[in-house]
RNA sequence: GGCCCGUUGGAGAAACGGUUAACUCAUCGCCCUCUCAAGGCGACAUUCACGGGUUCGAAUCCCGUACGGGUCACCA
């Protein structure tokens, strides 16, 4: 590997499937490896079999992978540094343990649940520090006959660490992204093999992170007050210490208070749920860009057309508490970021989650996929496009009007006319404009013949004459147009008029104003 | 409660002791406009949680207080 390249790991227990927060952590570190063209690899953290659901470790992997969070190395991928998967490295935890038993830094522990709450107990009534250590870890003091005895008789047991630490020593961490922070020394004997004989995480996070050449431990801020846990058993094994990167969580504010973003509770903890809203993967991964490191938003004002990964991270730029996670700037920079893909890209993506999520939107792009395309393009392909969809699923409901079977059912559901004006007027209108729409002439052409016709039926051709003199008009230009709008479309709202028209073609507009003119005439 | 971390506008934030406290989103106004979506222009923190101190000078350094977060398992 090139001088300082950089190794880091995505190690996601399988509970579940892909949390939003770890698609921050795993990018940032994917990025951070990648960008010094080290290594990123993944492990699945599988030593808690209570909680372990099946299969989540590839869902995890297909979607990390629809991020373009790719492993270098991971369970499917293996590298030289596996197994990639914990419950598959018993072998190397039971051989440390071993090494540690025999040079007395560690030992069995016989306590049973009860002995341990009863522990906790006395400490909490006398306001003592909870847990296992010094004169409350009674297996320390274990002979060697006692424990072979007691596993003899098939007592349980776990593996405890034996802690030389004091609490009044401090220890100092270098954080890459807090800098230096001290803490008091551990004292605890924590467990780091369970007596199902797999290891704490404690354990396996020094044992797996050293043999498996991670250079930089990237993981969440909650992850900070066991640093000195860590620090210890680093120590004790003799392994050289990496760097820590403890992350900002991503938070939510929830009754006027900020906590992290829940799976239980919050929706959008899953990305399951923007994948479903079909926000595009651009613009999502753009929007934890700028929560990684907010001059990320600059280069992007700098450099539109870039791919996001062109970006490099630091390490210092980094936020140090959790951000508020903020969907309405989610929607604007995926707004942003479809607005200028081109029509051939948006149609693909769109009929990719379409396929996977919405039937519907996956036939009408399919029933004529020149026709969706064209739609999509109005005002697409220019300095200034418009910015109507901020997510796939806005489609259908924007698109709809141009397909007949849904115009169909807008049309059922009652065509909101502007109450001022006669059924008969309207008639008259719709009749006219269908034998003079002015299609064959150029945007300009047909918007002075569409203007024509409605200073014939004294419509105000500027806002400004209907402003002044308001008796002498019927209305105003945008009264006509919507009689058009709502007569063909029905809707009042479109984008650009004259492109919806030429798509749909004069004979469409016929039929359309003939259904209208009918249902208006009873 | 102990131990850590943090606190700049509604949200994300810049500024690393020295002019009017960047920028993005949101909000509000005006303009443009066939509707909508945009776009253009402008407004929005006399002030950086609060109180002291250091300094010619502090959002920036120090101390204290308050508030918020994390963590104290044979879960990760």
């Amino acid at each position: 590997m090139p001088d300082g390249a950089i190794v880091t790991r995505f190690a996601p227990s399988p509970t579940g499937f892909l949390h939003t927060g770890s698609l921050f952590t795993s990018l940032v570190s994917y990025r951070f490896a990648k960008q010094t063209n080290g290594v990123f690899f993944m492990r699945l953290e599988d030593t808690d079999q209570k909680r372990e659901i099946k299969g989540s470790g590839d869902k995890v992997l297909e979607q990390l992978h629809i991020f373009g969070v790719v492993p270098d190395e991971s369970d499917i991928n293996p590298g030289k540094y596996g197994p990639y998967v914990q419950s598959e490295r018993k072998e190397i935890y039971h051989a440390v343990i071993k090494e540690m038993l025999e040079k007395g830094l560690a030992y069995p522990c016989f306590c049973t649940h009860e002995e341990l709450d009863d522990i906790r107990k006395f400490q909490e009534e006398n306001k003592l520090l909870p847990g296992y250590y010094k004169e409350f870890a009674k297996c320390r003091r274990l002979t060697d006959g006692e424990v072979i005895e007691k596993i003899r008789n098939g007592e349980s047991y776990v593996i405890r660490f034996k802690s030389q630490g004091n609490e009044d020593n401090k220890v100092d961490l270098f954080d890459a992204i807090r800098g230096h922070i001290q803490f008091p020394e551990n004292i605890q004997d924590v467990v780091i093999m369970k007596s199902d004989q797999l290891p704490t995480y404690h354990f396996a996070h020094v044992v797996d992170d050293h043999f498996m050449r991670t250079t930089h431990v990237t993981r969440g801020e909650e992850w900070m007050a066991s640093v000195p846990i860590h620090l210890e058993l680093f120590k004790a094994l003799d392994f050289e210490l990496p760097t820590y990167c403890h992350f900002p969580v991503i938070m939510k504010l929830d009754d006027g208070k900020r906590r992290k973003l829940s799976k239980r509770k919050d929706a959008e903890a899953s990305v399951d749920y923007f994948l479903e809203k079909g926000y595009p993967i651009e613009g999502f991964l753009e929007y934890l860009m700028t929560l990684a490191n907010s001059n990320f938003e600059e280069w992007r004002i700098q450099n539109p057309n870039s791919d996001i990964f062109d970006f490099t991270l630091s390490f210092d730029k980094m936020s140090l508490d959790g951000a508020l996670f903020d969907i309405e700037k989610i929607n604007s920079i995926s707004k942003e970021r479809l607005a200028y893909m081109n029509k051939d890209i948006f149609t693909y993506n769109a009929l990719e989650y379409a396929e996977q999520y919405s039937q519907e939107l996956a036939e009408i792009i399919n029933k004529d996929i020149d026709y969706f395309k064209s739609i999509i393009n109005i005002e697409r392909d220019q300095e200034k496009p418009r910015k109507d969809y901020e997510k796939y699923s806005d489609i259908l409901g924007i698109v709809d009007f141009m397909y007949d079977e849904y115009y169909q059912t807008l049309f059922n559901s009652g065509l909101e006319f502007n109450e001022r004006y006669d059924k008969m007027f309207l008639v008259d209108i719709l009749e006219e404009y269908k034998n003079n729409a002015g299609l064959d002439l150029d945007q300009e052409g047909w918007f002075a013949n569409m203007k024509q016709l409605a200073e014939n039926r004294r419509f105000a051709t500027r806002g400004k004459d209907f402003k002044k003199n308001p008796e002498a008009y019927v209305g105003t230009i945008s009264d006509y147009a919507e009689i058009l709008r709502v007569g063909i479309c029905a809707k009042k709202n479109t984008p650009n008029f004259y492109e919806i028209l030429k798509i749909l073609g004069k004979e469409r507009i016929e039929q359309r104003i003939e259904k209208t003119v009918s249902l208006l005439r009873g």
